[in-house]
DNA sequence: TTGTATTATTGCAATATTACGATAATGTAT
DNA sequence: ATACATTATCGTAATATTGCAATAATACAA
């Protein structure tokens, strides 16, 4: 075994611990981090700036990408990552639903 | 390799990802939810209602406790967990830290 | 004390994640 | 085309997570 049972959660319930799984790592959370404080984001200076090996960054970004938190654009012969402000805001949005509505239930 | 490099990132950002981690698993989630439903809320009925086995429940509920999420009383023979709101909202209040930082510094 | 009910812990086995080097793919410049 | 720089993917090893049965621990009742 070892693998969650997805199946037999409601869908809102996955999809919060999917938006979860994303900031559960702290390099995943660095990365938002610092791809926010620049203009233009190379996947190279993220390498230099977390100091993790290349193709880690890279799967981090993988995963970062696939929750739709990031826009990419060419710039001259570079990526260039930017954060995908509305994406965003919409899993921020969602958590607090998540959030108030338990607050509210509770006793 | 496989474990996270925790000692290179800010004290924030690991907190952000401790933090995410126990919402990672939507057994954790639904364990949540369900307390906050809940007057009182024995392990057993928690066990009948998101169907995985009584250990594994247990084993949720000891992460969600150490995150400090749950206040746990006795009453009769059962234990009853409660949410700890007061620490809930810290948490909300974290992410939302977190969020709001980062789309400030965003283009 | 003995029995019963509830919750925690232990000890695996299966799966997932993480990290890295090596290599492939892509794009730019000469 | 060649060379170079940048990013993605593959293969693999180490570690973590997940899930369960078995068992221990705890609390209450008779």
């Amino acid at each position: 075994m070892g693998a969650s049972k997805v199946d037999i959660y409601s869908d809102e319930i996955n999809e919060i611990a999917v938006i979860a799984k994303v900031f559960s790592h702290p390099a995943r959370v660095a990365i938002l981090q610092f791809i926010s404080k620049q203009e233009a984001c190379i996947c190279n200076d993220i390498v230099d700036e977390i100091g993790l090996a290349q193709a880690t960054i890279s799967q981090h970004l993988k995963v970062i990408n696939d929750s739709g938190l990031l826009k990419g654009t060419f710039e001259g012969k570079s990526l260039c990552y930017c954060l995908n402000i509305d994406r965003f805001q919409e899993l921020q949005a969602l958590f607090n639903q998540f959030f108030n509505q338990t607050k509210l239930n509770c006793c």
